[in-house]
DNA sequence: AATCTACATTATAATAATTCTAAACTGTTG
DNA sequence: CAACAGTTTAGAATTATTATAATGTAGATT
């Protein structure tokens, strides 16, 4: 997590134009004490939080992609119909409450590593994600019928 | 994996009235040696391929959600754009190939057993999923630009 | 500081997956 | 076999995401 916001440094160093609208996802991203999860529907609605003016959606995809692609955001795969990310990148695991739609992070005393004993020939590792999925004790399942 | 073809009882036994749209989904889905991963698309192709007439799209995705809640599918989180389906409803997890976007099952041999430390006042675990994500070791990450 | 240029942003259109709708149809029950 | 509740259907609607093409701008060059 970036806790210093000389942004303008760090998007140069990456090789991204530090434009307004990136200073501006930088902060409302990494300029934080926690980390937190994200959709970019729930980023756009922050960003208009706060602040006047607009960022274009595309923008909001095109930098959120960009950031992901340089290892500052991370996506997490939940059986879904949106993608979510995190700012935290390190190896951590979830769980997702099923009923409320939420993310928790684990850390690593909630879940032992996972060991990987197969590889396939030419591909190597990029990810290893545990999703640990939860929901009321009561409700048997999703609301389908 | 159900191997006899009496989908007719079998889909009564559930609470399913047996369609005739039902039973041929469940052909094509169960009626097989080893179970497979495909998704809503692959599915359609299937069942045109397999018959003259065709299954309404809506009916396809209406039966095979309902196929998910009796519990005789499981879906798998990808990070993605679709929705991945698997007829094999045992524990089990998945490499995930992001070159060529398939989809590779890992027997217990594979991959140890997840041990989950933490749990969650009120929730019930659903489900403990693995995806480890492969690519080609000479390229670094997506196609993103 | 004016100009240039490649990269960014933008609004909007396009695409793709999925869900909704409302009418027609069909197992099942009585 | 009549009635009804559950199903199917085609097509429209919705939602997330990506593409497009015109406009804007950061940073280098003059």
């Amino acid at each position: 997590m970036v806790k210093n916001c000389n942004f303008v440094e760090k998007l140069r160093d990456l090789g991204l134009r530090p434009t307004k609208q990136r200073v501006k996802m930088c902060e409302v991203l990494f300029y934080r004490e926690k980390t937190f999860h994200f959709t970019i529907n729930d980023l756009v609605k922050m960003i208009s939080e706060e602040m006047n003016e607009k960022i274009s959606l595309a923008t909001v995809y095109n930098t959120v992609h960009a950031f992901q692609k340089k290892g500052y955001l991370k996506e997490i795969s939940i059986n879904s119909d949106k993608s979510y990310f995190d700012t935290n990148t390190s190896v951590h695991h979830h769980f997702y409450d099923e009923d409320t739609h939420q993310l928790i992070d684990c850390d690593e005393n909630d879940i032992d590593p996972v060991n990987i004993k197969k590889n396939i020939t030419g591909k190597k590792i990029n990810s290893v994600e545990v999703l640990v999925k939860v929901a009321s004790d009561n409700q048997n399942q999703k609301k389908f019928n």
